[in-house]
DNA sequence: AGAATTATTGCAACAAGTTGCAATTAATAA
DNA sequence: TTATTAATTGCAACTTGTTGCAATAATTCT
């Protein structure tokens, strides 16, 4: 579980569940099930996904145990939760880089934001409030220039 | 429950009952104190609390009765709805105005915010993506100004 | 390797909110 | 005033997510 020598291999950005364990944590084969799940996901990928996708592997898990990953990954700062609307939240590695999403109402478009956008308002609650907002991977509701036309 | 010949009572504002009736919704004594509850609260209301004002004047009342409600009163935009974090959605009644709030993780201060802070963000997204944010009663979390010192 | 320790898990019960459906009842017509 | 009709309600079952607790198992110690 270890790199000899220190080096790392082509492509390995250390892993989550590396990460996990050297933070102190048990290397447990649902972790090792559930973090593959979210790393293995090109898109975001909610807890019954992560489930699905663990259980046909390894039928005796439950689903708290899913949550229960998500919930210490979040306060590791490993992943990012986002509430897209459509009834199941949803998660990203971190490492897939800081952004936020418009959501259409109408179409349920979902449209990728540049974290930038959020600079300006940022600082505005900096200066006028005192307050550091935490904008990590949000999702603002509309209606998209498809739907207005 | 009509207003006699056109003229309005003092400090009548035309309740959120009347304009449901006005829009072709029937009145029913569970709306009269679902929608009474919400309008006597001087701050954000649950579902939970509106439920427990009702059921105390009428036993019989379904919890599901107020969450329908709820959901006409957003639909008619009546009242907004926001998530501040404690486990419970809030609701307005829209005529106490537009605002949005900073909600400390550390401290759970809830701070009021005026409606002009979104403006720039609004027109932001206008601009760069042609989407017409829907931007209500939100609420941003972070740290306020005393937990971070 | 085997025992001790304690983090982690599965399970079952719970909480907030949603939904299909049959019974009720407000609004309307007769 | 009574009958008609369709909106509304209560109820029960369901969904997503959370939590206390006893059993299990990863890690550490001997
Ligand atoms: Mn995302
Ligand atoms: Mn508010
Ligand atoms: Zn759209
Ligand atoms: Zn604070």
């Amino acid at each position: 579980m270890q790199d000899h020598a220190g080096h790392t291999h082509p492509h390995d950005h250390n892993g989550l569940l590396t990460q996990l364990a050297q933070a102190g944590y048990r290397m447990t084969p649902q972790r090792a099930m559930i973090v593959d799940a979210i790393e293995n996901s090109h898109n975001h990928i909610s807890a019954e996904e992560i489930y699905s996708s663990v259980v046909t592997r390894y039928p005796h898990v439950n689903i708290s145990t899913v949550y229960r990953t998500l919930d210490l990954l979040k306060a590791k700062g490993l992943v990012t939760e986002t509430d897209l609307g459509n009834g199941r939240v949803s998660y990203h590695p971190t490492s897939k880089g800081h952004h936020h999403h418009l959501v259409c109402h109408e179409c349920q478009a979902i449209i990728d934001l540049e974290e930038s956008v959020f600079i300006e308002l940022k600082s505005k609650l900096k200066n006028q409030y005192g307050f550091m907002a935490d904008i990590e991977h949000l999702a603002i509701f509309g209606h998209c220039s498809k739907c207005i036309s």
